[in-house]
DNA sequence: TAGTGTGAAGTTGTTCACAGCA
DNA sequence: TGCTGTGAACAACTTCACACTA
């Protein structure tokens, strides 16, 4: 069975997003040429990354959208609920919790963590927070497979040694460090970076072409 | 002269957030494969990652820290001060202003927005939230050339127009949207699209590698 | 010896060109 | 005709192999 690459796999959420979009407008078919205007990309592109949800659907009149929805979202894993736990009650946690997008693609925040003890015990969004040792119990309770590290660079690693050990099986990284995880998979998200890659475009500019 | 590629760019970040690292630790030299260690990558990769900060230092010894430091900073841009208006002071805007890292690395943000009357005048991180209809003036009044978009996507297209018109020359857009910005370089951050990337990975688990 | 610099080879991802279907 | 599906050509990026230097 072949590898979906990771740059169409990134694509993928892409279409997905504007087909959900074009759903809610009471859309019935979607083609490769319009995901393409919308998104960006060449249609060929398109093509080519949908044919990871299997050859199917299309035949003069593009896709079928609840069909692609449907592919799209269980060749990503999105067909089923993912529980997350969030260890950061910080800035970021708090910006993520009230984020309201994640609740509505699958993915359900089952703790909320932090290592603070005058944090330890308020709400965030109907959520306790609480301590650390609670991790490990949670995550198993929940069957969590995701947690999401929103806390300082300095207890990052410290921070994703807890999860990897506690069970969870994948990691999104806000804190601006390479964290090891001995085999779970990481999407790293770093704000610096991302500014910086804008000043680079920027004093590179007119050169290159536009966003992924 | 020859361009960047963005895969280069984006480790070139990495390294410089490496670099600086080793040298609050008192750190002279850095090493190829130390930098490869640290981020995960092959210490070819990185040498000729750093070929991009023209050819220099390095001998049998590894490279000059400071040397190093100020290479990368030059070749990103970031040896400059970064004027940035940030456009929405949600959730995200506020994650953003509370960062803290951002000051550090060369960006300053010189105005906050938000088309909420009830945000208007209030302040944030020492910053007073301004009406959109000021961005103008400040954009020019500050000169400031990257233009940060933190709010919902109904309105991110509209941000970005205005933003746009008032001369800035690079967007960090945190709206789950692409934006049409007509040629300024625009570098998306999505909340959703990362955490999908995790349950991708998960689903996917075992067969692929780590991180960027 | 420990490290850089770099052409050449290899791999991966993208675009093109076109066959085929409704 | 409008669109999908796909091999083949192409471009981009990464890894390898090795010459070279302090």
């Amino acid at each position: 069975m072949p590898q979906i690459p990771r740059p169409s796999a990134r694509r993928l959420s892409l279409y997905l997003r504007e087909v959900q979009l074009r759903l809610r407008d009471g859309a019935k078919r979607v083609s490769s040429k319009q995901l393409g205007e919308a998104l960006g990309l060449a249609d060929t592109q398109v093509r080519k990354d949908l044919h990871w949800c299997g050859p199917f659907g299309g035949s003069g009149v593009g896709y079928d959208a609840e069909t692609l929805r449907d592919r799209l979202r269980s060749v990503m894993g999105l067909s089923r609920t993912w529980n997350v736990v969030l260890v950061g009650a910080g800035n970021i946690g708090r910006a993520l919790v009230g984020y309201g997008r994640f609740e509505s693609e699958g993915f359900r925040i089952v703790g909320i963590f932090d290592k603070s003890k005058s944090l330890v015990g308020r709400r965030l969004a109907g959520t306790t927070i609480r301590a650390l040792a609670d991790l490990p119990r949670i995550v198993e309770e929940h069957d969590a497979r995701i947690g999401i590290i929103a806390v300082p660079r300095e207890s990052s690693q410290e921070v994703a040694d807890i999860l990897v050990k506690a069970g969870v099986r994948g990691i999104l990284n806000f804190a601006p460090a390479r964290i090891d995880t001995g085999g779970v998979p990481v999407t790293n998200v770093d704000f610096s970076v991302a500014l910086e890659q804008v000043a680079f475009e920027v004093t590179m500019s007119g050169a290159r072409g536009e966003q992924p």
